[in-house]
DNA sequence: TGCACCATCCAGGATTGTTGGATATCTTGG
DNA sequence: CCAAGATATCCAACAATCCTGGATGGTGCA
C-alpha cells in the first residue's frame, strides 16, 4: 500500500515526522486530534506518541501534545558545532551595536537559507527574532550571497528547480534576472535586499569565503527602508566587509 | 528481541533516535562509523540515513552525515509558541542593559531546566549561551525556583528519582537540605546560586507564578562572585521582582 | 451520579523492516 | 593513469514488527 518503490525508506519513520510536522504547525493537539488529521487509527497514533514521547521530544501536558524543547537543545548544539557559527556570534553584536539595526548571520542548507545567529541593535524593529528559519533564497540578502556563490551545477538546480516563488512585488522571480543579480553580487561584493521579501524592509549583505572562493556563510544587516539609504549603505558594506575579514581570520581552515 | 515488554513503543524510531543521538555526540560521521558504533550492519543504517535525510533531520556533506539545521528550525519554533517567550524576551534585554550581565529565562520540562532565552550585557562573561541547554533543576538558581513551585507529587519524585547528581563542591545534593532550601526560596522569593554549579559563578533568580501560584518560568541574572556581593544581590532582586511583574502583565492566562 | 469523550491495552494477521551479499562508486597509492 | 581497497547503494526473501479493531480503564462535565 501507498506509492512503496523498494524498501529504501522507513514507514514508521516517516509517519512519526507527519506527527512532528502536524505539531509544529498545529502548537498542541491532544491524541485524537492527531489521529483524526492524519486519518489513523488512535492506537496506532498512541504508540507513536508514546514512543516519542519517551524519547524526550514530544511533551504532554494536561492531553495535550506538543513538540518539546528538546528540538532546541539539539538545534543549538548542531549550530554551536559550526566553526562559522562560533566565530562569528560575537561579531554580530560589534555590528548590530555600531549600526543600530539587526545583524544577521546565514547559511545554506538544502536549498534554502537559514538563519542561524542575529543580534538586534538599539533602534532594530525588534519583532521577535526567527532563529533557525528557513528561507528561499533569492528572497533575502543574505541568501543571495550564498546562492551567487554555490557551485554552478548546485546553483542552478535551485534556480531551475523550485520556479522561485515570490514573496513580495520585487522579489526576483525571473531566472534570468537573476543570474544577473548573482553575477552582480559576485563581482561586487556585495548584496542588496530591496523589499524582496518584506514590503518596507531592506538589507545588506557580504559573503564569507574560504581563500579558495567557497562560500561558508554570509552576514548582513537589516532595516526599514527609510534608514537605508545610499549613504548607509556604502557605510555598512565597507563595515561588513571589515567584519567578514575578521571573521574570515578567526576560522579555521583545516 | 530485546527486553521487549509489548508492542507499546516503535523499534524502528528508537532505532532513529540512536542514530540522532550519536551523532549529537559526535558531530559528525560517515555511514559506516555509524554502523560500527550502533552494532548495526550498514545497508540497515544506509535505509535510516536515507529516511532522515528525505525528512531533512540529516543532511549529508562530503560523505559525512550530521543532524540538520531543522533541529534549530523546529526548536524555535516551540520556543516561539511559549507565549512566556514572547512576553520575556524583550525584558531580558533589558535586565541585560541595566546589570551588564548575562540574563536568562528558564523553564521546566521533563524534570530539567531549560534555558529558553538569555541576553548578555556589557561585561557578561561572553562564552556563547548555551540555547535550550537541558540541566539538573538543584544545580542551577532557576532551576531552583522552578522546582520550589512546582506541584508537591513532582518536586519530590523529581528530588527523589536521581540521586541529585553532583556539579561543584557547593551542589546541594541533601534531599533534606534541598527542601529547606527550596521552602526558603518560597518565602523569599527568590533563589540564589552560590558556585553551586560552576566555580566562581552565582546567580540571583525569581519565579514568574500564575495569579493561582502556578510556576510557568524563572528570570535571573548571573556572573562571576566579585561582582555579586551582598549589595549587588539586594539590588538585582529588586529589579528582577519587577520585571517578573512587567512580565505577568503581558502574559495572558487564559 | 451518569454520560460522553478520550487514552490505553491487547493479540492475531500481514505488511514492512531487516539483512547478507552483490554491485556501484569513490578514494588512495603506486 | 590504473589497480586495489574501502565505502555506499541496491536487492529480494524471510520473519519480526508494526498495525489495527475492539474492549477496558480513566477523566471531566452536566
Amino acid at each position: 500500500m501507498g506509492q512503496s518503490s523498494t524498501g529504501n525508506s522507513i514507514g514508521s519513520l516517516e509517519r512519526a515526522f507527519d506527527i512532528i510536522a502536524l505539531l509544529r504547525e498545529r502548537g498542541s493537539l491532544t491524541l485524537t486530534e492527531i489521529a483524526e488529521e492524519l486519518g489513523v487509527p488512535t492506537s496506532t497514533v498512541h504508540v507513536y506518541l508514546k514512543t516519542l514521547e519517551k524519547g524526550g521530544f514530544v511533551t504532554v501536558e494536561d492531553r495535550q501534545y506538543r513538540n518539546s524543547l528538546k528540538f532546541l537543545e539539539i538545534g543549538g548544539q548542531v549550530r554551536q558545532q559550526l566553526d562559522i557559527y562560533r566565530a562569528a556570534a560575537p561579531v554580530l553584536t560589534d555590528i548590530a551595536g555600531i549600526t543600530g539595526e539587526r545583524a544577521g548571520l546565514g547559511v545554506e542548507e538544502s536549498g534554502k537559507r537559514v538563519l542561524i545567529g542575529a543580534e538586534d541593535g538599539r533602534g532594530a524593529v525588534s519583532d521577535n527574532i526567527p532563529i533557525g528559519e528557513f528561507t528561499e533564497l533569492h528572497w533575502t540578502g543574505l541568501g543571495k550571497c550564498l546562492l551567487a556563490h554555490l557551485p554552478h551545477e548546485r546553483r542552478e538546480s535551485i534556480i531551475t528547480d523550485n520556479d522561485l516563488p515570490r514573496a513580495t512585488e520585487n522579489t526576483i522571480t525571473d531566472p534570468g534576472r537573476l543570474r544577473e543579480e548573482l553575477s552582480t553580487i559576485r563581482e561586487r561584493g556585495f548584496a542588496v535586499e530591496d523589499e524582496e521579501r518584506r514590503d518596507g524592509i531592506r538589507s545588506v549583505d557580504v559573503p564569507i569565503l574560504t581563500p579558495e572562493g567557497e562560500i561558508i556563510a554570509a552576514i548582513g544587516v537589516t532595516g526599514p527602508v527609510n534608514r537605508f539609504g545610499a549613504e548607509q549603505l556604502s557605510q555598512y558594506i565597507s563595515l561588513l566587509q571589515d567584519k567578514a575579514n575578521e571573521i574570515k581570520l578567526k576560522t579555521v581552515y583545516y
